[in-house]
RNA sequence: GUCCCGUUCGUCUAGAGGCCUAGGACUCGGCCCUUUCAAGGCCGCAACACGGGUUCGAAUCCCGUACGGGACGCCA
């Protein structure tokens, strides 16, 4: 049997952090045993809707590398569905009618706690008589929970895990006003998608008792079930805004890249060996469910600022220059010229040798856009004494004739140092202070190369009269 | 309150009874490299929640306690 895997967001909002997770292990279980990946969005609840959230969701998981297989489904389109099998249910004997008004159900709820047991349905309508039904009320209706004995789940990631039926009383499958309930429109979507396996929080492991007991009552075969546990922030509560970013399309914002996002993600929770830097086509290869922690993890931003460091600099400079000239428009909101495109494309090796983000790199490259006189940060400001803009003067003229490229550059200033009786740094300092405006940089000398001859000159020309 | 799940360095994890004087990674500190900053290399700090068992031997198996999380809705 070919596997299928689904991720089952509800539109209420952004993708969180978490969901992206969930989605990542659906897509590395699908992947790896060549099934199909899909999405499912629960709908149900119009109320809760948020507008565009179907799209953010999209846009978010196709932006991680890992959109759904097929067009999403929509829940709600499925109502009528669910219904039917709910009335089958009825007319099958498991299921029933029941008349409480949702008053009369938390009046009951609240007694319960008072008096120190458990809020469940008393199953009043459980075996009475269709006939008491009240005129003119809609029921809802209820299935018929086996009460002995004990319902147990296999679950991939959480071993078994068993509980007594005495403890789960009649859940509403169908409202009164005929929509299906989330627990009972899950179990018929997942069985008629096809999904063969259910991975999700364990915020829904205790959900499960009762959706193995709708698949039970309809006869139909259980999906295999992986809960994988959740993502907290650093203080061990549920991962809000308040820790930092948590929508995935924040993340993307803030410079990380998708490689680098799902890469934490795969690990958080997941680990196999002592590989950290794994790329998802390898993951697809190796993840295994049996592999996922049991425990909830804490997100750690500054692991995954680490991994998007590896990332980016095992990223393409083309790409790397093309995302910095976004980043670089948005900031000036305005088209960055072809000289500075040129000028990015060429140290971006170096660049994204010293950057975390694309935020980083963007501000490391900022100064090859700008013209003469550059802003000077205190510091590079404080290296340009005097005496450190007469040595720029005399070693720009010292370069007169050598060819523009580093080594050479370099050779010739080394040279002039020597004959000058100088240490290159004190020359080589002062020099990145006139060319970036900052005491740190890219080597010096591939800074001068990257500029041109000319933006060079002007630039020493700028700082030294 | 009831039920379910969990607990290895600060954090993510390796670990499936002897390979564990518990390994790797992030963070932090030190050194090296070096025109700066990074990157890289080397070194260091730092953990089996607690208590009982089982066993020749337990981080690994069993029981209990503590702590944490989750679920108990005509929300999803």
């Amino acid at each position: 049997m070919s596997v299928v895997t689904r991720f089952a967001p509800s539109p209420t909002g952004f993708l969180h952090i978490g969901g992206a997770r969930t989605a990542l292990y659906n897509w590395l279980f699908a992947r790896r045993h060549d099934g199909r990946y899909l999405l499912r969005i629960e709908d149900t609840d119009t109320a809760r809707e948020v507008p565009g959230a179907v799209e953010q969701i999209i846009e978010s998981l196709t932006w991680l590398g890992i959109p759904p297989d097929e067009p999403p489904v929509s829940q709600r389109a499925r109502q009528e569905r669910h219904a039917e099998v709910a009335r089958q249910l009825v007319a099958m004997g498991r299921a029933y009618y029941a008349y409480e008004t949702p008053e009369e159900l938390q009046a009951m709820r609240e007694r319960a706690i008072a008096e120190g047991r458990p809020p469940r349905y008393d199953g009043a309508w459980r075996d009475r008589d269709p006939a008491d039904a009240p005129p003119g009320v809609p029921g809802a209706i209820r299935l018929k929970a086996p009460r002995q004995g004990e319902t147990v789940v296999e679950d991939l990631v959480q071993g078994t895990v068993r509980v007594a039926n005495a403890e789960l009383d009649d859940m509403i499958i169908l409202r009164s006003d005929g929509r299906p309930t989330y627990l009972h429109a899950v179990v018929v979507d997942d069985h008629d998608m096809g999904i063969t396996h259910v991975i999700r929080g364990d915020d829904h492991l205790t959900n499960t008792f009762r959706q193995c007991q709708v698949y039970d009552a309809m006869g139909w075969a259980r999906p295999a079930f992986a809960h994988i546990p959740l993502i907290h922030g650093q203080d061990g509560a549920k991962l809000s805004k308040r820790h930092g970013a948590v929508s995935v399309l924040d993340f993307r914002d803030q410079g990380y890249l998708p490689e680098a996002v799902a890469n934490y993600l795969l690990r958080l929770g997941w680990g196999h060996g002592d590989i950290e830097v794994i790329a998802m086509d390898e993951a697809a290869r190796i993840f295994d469910l049996a592999d996922v922690g049991r425990a909830a993890a804490r997100f750690d931003y500054q692991k995954l600022a680490h991994l998007n460091g590896i990332w980016l600099r095992r990223a393409d400079d083309e790409r790397l220059t093309r995302l910095v000239l976004e980043r670089l428009a948005r900031r000036t909101e305005g088209a960055v010229g072809a000289i500075t495109a040129e000028r990015i494309a060429k140290l971006m090796a170096g660049l994204k040798e010293r950057a975390r983000t694309l935020e980083d790199l963007t501000d490391a490259a900022a100064f090859l856009a700008r013209t003469v006189p550059l802003p000077m940060e205190p510091k590079a400001e404080g290296l340009l004494t005097p005496e450190a803009r007469i040595a720029l003067r005399e070693l720009a003229a010292s370069w007169n004739g050598v060819a523009w490229e580093p080594a050479a550059l370099e050779a010739a200033t080394r040279a002039h140092a020597e004959a000058k009786a100088m240490k290159l740094k004190d020359l080589a300092m002062p020099l990145r202070a006139a060319l970036t405006g900052s005491t740190t940089s890219p080597p010096v000398f591939d800074v001068a190369a990257a500029l041109g001859r000319e933006e060079t000159l002007a630039r020493i020309a700028a700082v030294s009269g």
